[in-house]
DNA sequence: TGGAATACTGAACACTGTTCAGTAAGTTTG
DNA sequence: CAAACTTACTGAACAGTGTTCAGTATTCCA
């Protein structure tokens, strides 16, 4: 059965094709810019013919949120090396929250818009984000092991350290935090001052 | 001068008459459907009506979220009332969240979506979440005389106890919580623990 | 080589925000 | 009062969006 191997590869290499083209588009233009018109047309086909690889422009999205994923992943296992769970863990909120910085289109499309999650809407789990947690919770049960952290149940703390991160995160790129009259270079020395402040609490 | 008085009152009332009607369809259908056109049929005038008295959907939308932050703060000074400081700023915490989980649609327009942010975004200040951010801020500022928090500067102790509020929420709302396999109900009580567990660590 | 399956597309549908020429009504002036 | 001017409003259009579907090539298999 050489050709529907042959098929079945090519129709994976097509989706690639397509998915490659999104997020390349989703980094150099912006969600908006991300059109199926514009896409197909970078990969010189026609709108159409995304629709035959994929439902819709959710589940195209969930795609590329999945690499976007495997991205922060990779800046986890980079960044948080060190041999103290608790420097290990600073490490990993820095990490999460300079992701946010430099790649605000990437981090919109995993953890700020709507679109990608219509297509797990019914469903009560989320797979895409679930090695990154899994790299937090770890982290977190070794601090937890060694009474370093205030926190009695792990859950919660990798919670807690989510949203910390993920507020001042998404409240900045969202521009909310031009309340605080900062302008942006201040607005990302708050962000890691408030998370060195953060930690410091939650120290034992 | 009673004309030109009668045509500003107008001129306003219009504008009133635009901007009720924006908040309804946004309470009751939701940013996506909240579009120009359906406005104006509501409101049984022409799309175009609209552009007489809004330059864009953008500026709409600002004063919209005007009226949300004044909702807002309506809730902070009905909630937030304890004589005891850092008690006020549990109320605080608790009403804040309350109000998102509640009032989603609200939430993501002051907080979560780009859009009215677009018209202030050569200016380094807004005015819209002002009033709200004082009354934290005040709340802070007299929990730190009193020496019941375990911070020195009341902007990043602000900025700290928004971030853990808003990263929360906008998780929750934007279904990112559903990596914990969490339920909706379930994911609330986390939400309100991981809340009450912040404020323990902050306590002095 | 003929027929079936596959891959692809042009055109359309129903939306969106926004603009603008044109009309109708209200106001001011001669 | 009538003419001229001003204001308020709208229909239609433009350019864009996601999505569907009939129809056309192309490839595959008997």
């Amino acid at each position: 059965m050489g050709i529907a191997d042959r098929k079945e590869r090519e129709k994976t290499e097509m989706k690639r094709l397509i998915m490659d083209a999104a997020m390349r588009m989703f980094l150099e233009e912006g969600y908006e810019k991300t059109s199926i018109r514009n896409i197909a047309e970078k990969i010189e086909y026609s709108p159409a013919t995304i629709y035959l690889y994929y439902k819709d422009k959710d589940e195209l999205l969930y795609d590329v949120q999945r690499q976007a994923f495997e991205k922060l992943y990779q800046v986890f296992e980079k960044k948080a090396v060190n041999k103290h769970p608790f420097k290990r863990l600073e490490e990993l909120g820095k990490a999460y929250i300079q992701f946010g910085l430099e790649q605000p289109d990437l981090y919109d499309l995993m953890f700020i818009i709507r679109s990608p999650m219509n297509k797990i809407e019914q469903e009560d789990t989320w797979e895409n984000g679930d090695a990154s947690l899994q790299f937090l919770l770890s982290i977190v049960e070794e601090c937890m092991a060694q009474q370093l952290i205030r926190f009695q149940d792990k859950h919660v703390a990798a919670l807690s350290l989510w949203s910390v991160c993920h507020g001042l995160v998404s409240l900045h790129v969202r521009c909310r935090l031009k309340v605080m009259s900062l302008d942006d270079n201040s607005a990302s020395h708050a962000i890691y001052h408030a998370l060195d402040q953060y930690l410091q609490m939650i120290k034992v």
